[in-house]
DNA sequence: CACCCGATCGTCT
DNA sequence: GACGATCGGGTGC
């Protein structure tokens, strides 16, 4: 499916909300994390505009924190997140999916907020297309889809609940159609392609948890949600390596360096 | 509903 | 040469 060249590029919307400034930014990514719950996040692109409210997010904090990307130092991957807040820092993971972080601190130091949620409130069917072209790219299934509905198989169900369009950090990607081509975005800047706004629904109340997925600081509660709203993604540990012997001891005293 | 597993490849050891 | 800041389909209780 998709726009064909010949398609006029739909206006842009009025400019939303007020932008979130350079110094909403400019924290610990832990004070930003649970401020960017409510706030608006939207994408501007050829084929149209899709907008996000933020019902997720985990706070990273740079070489500090051994689960962030940044814990190692400075390499070409996360580059941007020692530059300037307030900027996207995208990442590919698993061979498969794109991830988006909010930078935070001023630049020379890294820090970020991965954003895991978040309930599309505009552009819906385009998100869902960008949903399902995913999904179908990556070969859903087990190969074989080529068998049944195939030729004329249209539309002819709705494979992707509103709740599941951006519930996932990888999901929530896909709505947008974010990859590493924003990889540096300017959320504060208007004319961005990216931009994230102020608040647009109340915040009563903050959930909090431990992060979702990671092996290292895996207890530190550093995971903020909206309670009760249906868009936040189920938690799950790290996965348990396979193949990993169990028993094995460390071969040379690693020290008691294990945090747990 | 709670696990379990495969897909797939860039990044860092 | 592993190991992921994941997702979706499958199995089993």
């Amino acid at each position: 499916m998709g726009g064909r060249l010949t398609d006029p590029v739909p206006p842009m919307p009025a400019p939303p909300p007020p932008l979130l400034s350079r110094g909403f930014f400019a924290r610990p990514a832990q004070e930003v994390a649970p401020d960017l719950l409510g706030c608006l996040l939207c994408r501007y692109a050829a084929d149209g505009t899709v907008a996000v409210v933020i019902t997720e997010t985990e706070a990273y904090a740079g070489t500090a924190d051994a689960a962030s990307h940044a814990f190692r130092g400075r390499t070409a991957r996360n580059a941007v997140m020692f530059g300037e807040p307030g900027h996207a820092y995208v990442y590919f993971t698993y061979g498969m999916h794109f991830c988006l972080n909010l930078v935070c601190l001023p630049a020379g130091t890294a820090s970020a907020v991965l954003l895991r949620a978040g309930r599309v409130v505009a552009g819906g069917e385009l998100a869902a297309a960008r949903r399902m072209a995913a999904r179908q790219a990556s070969g859903a299934g087990q190969g074989r889809g080529a068998g049944q509905g195939g030729g004329t198989g249209r539309a002819a169900r709705i494979g992707i609940s509103e709740r599941d369009l951006a519930r996932g950090p990888a999901r929530l990607c896909q709505s947008l159609g974010i990859d590493r081509a924003l990889d540096g975005a300017d959320v504060c800047d208007p004319a961005s392609p990216l931009q994230a706004g102020n608040r647009a629904v109340a915040v009563p109340d903050v959930g909090r948890g431990p992060r979702v997925g990671i092996s290292r600081a895996a207890g530190v509660p550093w995971r903020f949600w909206i309670p009760g709203d249906p868009t936040v993604s189920a938690y799950r540990a790290h996965a348990a390596r396979r193949g990993a012997a169990e028993a094995v001891s460390v071969p040379h005293g690693e020290g008691g360096t294990i945090a747990r």
